[in-house]
RNA sequence: GCGAAAGUGGCGGAAUUGGCAGACGCACCAGACUUAGAAUCUGGCGGGUAAAACCGUGGGGGUUCGAGUCCCCCCUUUCGCACCA
């Protein structure tokens, strides 16, 4: 029991004790004494959340040799040590921590590890500002947000943890890119790509903005650049990626839509129109991609995207043109930009020259135009004019020809007949081709068929499949994340590090300043900002001798992005110590997979899809057996504040440690649960978390008051109670019932908090009718009522519920202890409330013994006073009586 | 433009399959206890009325004995996708 720290409790006292009756309640609800009382026990008892191997799971377990006990891993998406836990974390971690706890009580071995993303762009920004190296502000960052979460009570197994940024763990992410580059997942090719001129390094496309801006920066425009880059081949896996959505019926639908749009699959045919003429570095001939070839003979035009390579081969020599284009490109860029890609005008420009349509060997015109996008497809396409919407208004606009090759089909008329004349453009499938040689006269499906396959016999084109998605690109110019370990020789070109002699460490004794920004006389090895790689500035890092030949050599000095910790730490939580492999198949093989994953739905595609291609690419290595990471995942809402989302412009900043001050962990944790359903925005109420914090004080006075009422005897019977009793004993089996099905099914914790206030509001209505002079409920009664009632307050709120546990005298461990049981014959009302309406109108209302029948509810509804006016003079046409709700007189 | 989710008191939100709209909490009002306040307890609290009637779940239609819930049309907000060929 927390001890009062404050004198005025005892002057209350003095001065009560003058009158009658004796003072009712007990001390105040002291939060933070409780609180540190328990923290200090739970430090001292680090074994408490451990959760067991597979080989002790199998021991404890009741039910013989064979019989593991059931495991359950419930992760929270570990968080990027910033350096402080704002309300999101809490509310992402309060969910997790209460299906932890949840389960344990459950019976299950659960796991329920952190960890912290530690690499990344923030420590290095922060290195530069501070001058504090990177690991050290990183780690101390670390440290004070594990503070916070053990401050607010959050059950972790703290022996599984896992620091992305140590080489015990990023030796790891070294090995796997040696796996993927043997497999031929990992390949080095010089590309474009988007190049933040504020962070001086690559962003990945998913780090760029619709607008075209950095997703750190959200004012400055990526610009591109070529260089050379390690990609993984996540490709390869793209078909798998999107059919495994289907199977995970545990995750959300906009999840998988999201990725499934993500990955962008489209089934379509490639064609090759060949260079009517002179034909340039770029080639002689321009692959077109369609998803409707079927349309081919209606082909006017071929349109290039304006940085398609071969648009420079057709106009090289005309610089009117080539100006023209670049105006294109400016547009498109622009638009872009903007993020109305989609709406801007079509504008094009004609090359001058044409290209030959192998179907028909028609001479087609090439234009450039700015709706053509050069990172989809072949950034080239064929344009049917009448039957495709942007072909259609382009070629209005520069009056090319519009020829009609697909009819629509009649009614009742599946292959032949006259055809309607279509409404341009037309773009549905189920249609006749018409117009077009051998193919006339057939269903647009069998023509797409049948055209690809005659592309391909003729050698010209072929079926294919085309995916948005592109290959993960994982180099970064940047100092503060794994290096890549991979050498460059001279003479043997590109030389893996042996496995031997991963990891290949981060140098440590690098000063970062952006370049130009050097203080005189300051050891500084290590830039950034400089336009390459900061570790390309540390020699010793730098230069090696070749494995292979032993000659000199350099390393690469790009660092992986960070997405590659992500993509597997939590295989590594299973097992983190292990020191001469990333993981025991059998230990992974035990916990997975992950049963509830739980983290914002900002992770829906980036992290989220990363982590099942590694998942997949584990499984072929033989490391994993299961093809997806989590079974089930959840995506809670943000936590905003007067409808808008919290950060410091708008001063609207929550702060979970102000919080904690004033109202206690549990009761911020506890809050973030029931100010609104999980799954979506929480609005922030600084008011609402006071009714959160008076609820726990009414539950901590109850049963200070009234723990000394013996022991729990279980559920004894309804009878011989006085009607406040039996009131409580059944609101008490109603609340189990609830929060046990709303752990079970829909989540909705804000509802389940709401029924344990209405059992506590009961229990005051109790202790209130026995001052009036009703009888006392049996002590046993009271004792179950307070002990059922602590257990499901232990989930959200670990602290209290500790404490009253210890007040109620048990000393057994409330983590491990049952989770409470309902009596449904306990939960039922013996009474019914019926709703009598006459012509859907309420008129009265009936209170019936909750067993009456259907005939003898009816005659009392039609008995009662106000019914009897209600329908005076009317004919009654029909009563219709719904079991247990209400009565409906229908009259004329 | 396409897709998804949402729109309920002063506020956050309940109402699981069509069946008493507004649980629970906040704010507010009143009372009790206090020298007083804080805290606590009790009661009230959608609009409207003296009380009823009556009106109320974004708007308009519909189905039904009965609609926040189902159907059709429209409006607004949020999110995702967006010349994807």
């Amino acid at each position: 029991m927390a001890e009062s720290k404050t004198k005025p409790p005892e002057t209350r006292a003095a001065g009560r004790r003058a009158k009658p009756p004796a003072p009712l309640y007990a001390d105040r609800y002291d939060p933070q004494a409780i609180e540190q009382k328990w923290s200090e026990r739970w430090a001292q008892n680090p074994e408490l959340y451990r959760a067991s191997t597979p080989a002790d799971a199998k021991v404890a377990s009741a039910g013989g040799p064979g019989a593991a006990l059931k495991k359950y891993y419930v992760l929270e998406m570990l968080p990027y040590p910033s350096g402080a836990l704002h309300m999101g974390h809490v509310r992402n971690y309060a969910i997790g921590d209460a299906l932890a706890r949840y389960m344990w009580m459950q019976g299950y071995n659960v796991l329920h590890p952190m960890g912290w993303d530690s690499f990344g762009l923030p420590a290095e920004n922060a290195a530069i500002q501070n001058r504090t190296p990177p690991k050290q502000w990183t780690l101390h960052n670390i440290a004070s947000m594990k503070r916070q979460m053990k401050r607010l009570g959050f059950a972790y197994d703290w022996s599984k943890e896992v620091t992305t940024c140590l080489p015990e763990y990023y030796r790891w992410n070294q090995w796997f890119f040696l796996k993927l580059f043997e497999r031929g997942l990992a390949y080095r090719r010089k590309s474009k790509v988007n190049w933040c001129p504020k962070c001086a390094t690559v962003l990945a496309n998913e780090q760029v903005l619709p607008s075209g801006c950095c997703w750190r920066h959200e004012d400055t425009l990526v610009e591109q650049r070529e260089l050379e880059q390690w990609f993984l081949r996540i490709t390869d896996y793209a078909d798998e990626l999107l059919q495994g959505l289907d199977k995970l019926q545990g995750w959300p639908e906009k999840v998988r839509t999201m990725q499934r749009n993500w990955i962008g699959r489209s089934e379509g045919t490639l064609v090759d129109f060949r260079l009517d003429g002179v034909a340039g570095p770029a080639g002689d001939r321009i692959p077109v991609f369609t998803t409707r070839v079927d349309t081919i003979y209606g082909a006017t035009s071929l349109q290039l995207a304006p940085e398609h390579p071969t648009v420079t081969d057709l106009i090289a020599n005309n610089p009117e043109l080539l100006a023209k284009v670049e105006d294109l490109m400016a547009e498109q860029r622009r638009a872009k930009e903007a993020g109305d890609i989609g709406e801007i005008e079509k504008h094009g420009v004609f090359t001058e020259r044409y290209a030959i349509n192998p179907f028909n060997g028609e001479r087609v015109p090439i234009w450039v135009a700015n709706y053509v996008l050069m990172d989809y497809g072949t950034g080239a396409i064929m344009s049917v004019p009448a039957h495709d919407e942007r072909d259609y208004e382009f070629a209005k606009k520069y009056g090319l020809d519009i020829r009609v090759v697909i009819y629509p089909r009649r009614e009742g008329d599946a292959s032949s007949g006259e055809p309607n004349e279509p409404v341009l453009p037309f773009v549905e499938t189920n249609s006749l081709v018409i117009n077009s040689g051998e193919f006339s006269g057939l269903p647009s499906e069998d023509v797409i068929a049948r055209m690809s396959k005659y592309a391909e016999e003729h050698g010209f084109g072929k079926a294919t499949v085309t995916f948005r998605l592109k290959d993960w690109g994982i180099s970064r110019q940047r100092y503060w994340g794994t290096p890549i370990p991979i050498i460059y020789c001279a003479a043997c070109g590109i030389v893996p590090v042996p496995e031997k002699d991963l990891p290949v460490l981060l140098p440590e004794n690098v000063e970062i300043t952006l370049a130009g920004d050097g203080v005189p006389g300051a050891p500084v090895v290590g830039t950034t900002g400089w336009g390459g790689s900061p570790l390309g500035k540390v020699p010793e890092f730098v230069n090696v001798s070749c494995p292979k030949c032993g000659g000199r050599a350099h390393r690469e000095t790009d660092t992986m992005d960070t997405f590659v910790d992500s993509s597997w730490y939590f295989y590594r939580y299973t097992d983190p110590t292990l020191s001469d492999r990333p993981l025991d198949p059998d230990t992974v093989g035990y916990w997975f997979p992950i049963d509830q994953y739980i983290g914002g739905v900002e992770h829906a595609i980036l992290h989220l899809i990363y982590s099942r291609f590694w998942t997949k690419v584990m499984r072929d290595m033989g490391l994993v057996h299961n093809a997806e990471p989590a079974e089930r995942l959840f995506t809670q809402g943000m936590v905003i504040k007067g409808g808008a989302k919290m950060s410091k412009s708008l001063g609207n900043v929550v702060s979970p440690d102000d919080m904690i001050a004033r109202y206690g962990a549990d009761a911020t944790r506890m809050y973030t649960l029931f100010g609104g359903p999980p799954d979506r925005d929480l609005d922030w109420q600084d008011d609402g978390i006071k009714g959160i914090s008076g609820f726990l004080s009414r539950v901590y006075r109850f049963v200070a008051r009234n723990a000394n009422q013996g022991r729990a005897a279980g559920s004894a019977g309804s009878t011989g109670l006085s009607p406040a009793a039996r009131r409580v004993q059944r609101k008490l089996h109603q609340t189990i019932r609830r929060v046990t099905e709303d752990f079970g099914g829909r989540w909705h914790f804000n509802t389940s908090i709401a029924a344990v206030m209405e059992l506590v509001n009961e229990l005051y209505a109790y202790e209130d009718s026995v001052q009036r002079g009703e009888p006392s409920a049996p002590p046993s009664l009271l004792a179950d009522a307070q002990h059922r009632l602590v257990l499901m307050l232990a989930p959200f709120a670990p602290y209290l519920a500790h404490e009253l546990w210890e007040t109620l005298g048990e000393t057994s461990d409330l983590l491990r202890a049952p989770w409470p049981q309902y009596d449904a014959a306990l939960a039922k009302e013996e009474e019914v409330e019926y709703a009598i309406q006459v012509n859907g109108k309420i008129r009265s209302r009936i209170v019936v013994p909750a067993d009456a029948g259907e005939q003898e509810v009816r005659e009392l509804a039609l008995a009662d006073e106000k019914v009897k006016a209600a329908i005076a003079g009317k004919e009654i046409i029909k009563v219709l009586v719904v079991k247990g709700r209400l009565v409906n007189v229908a009259v004329k």
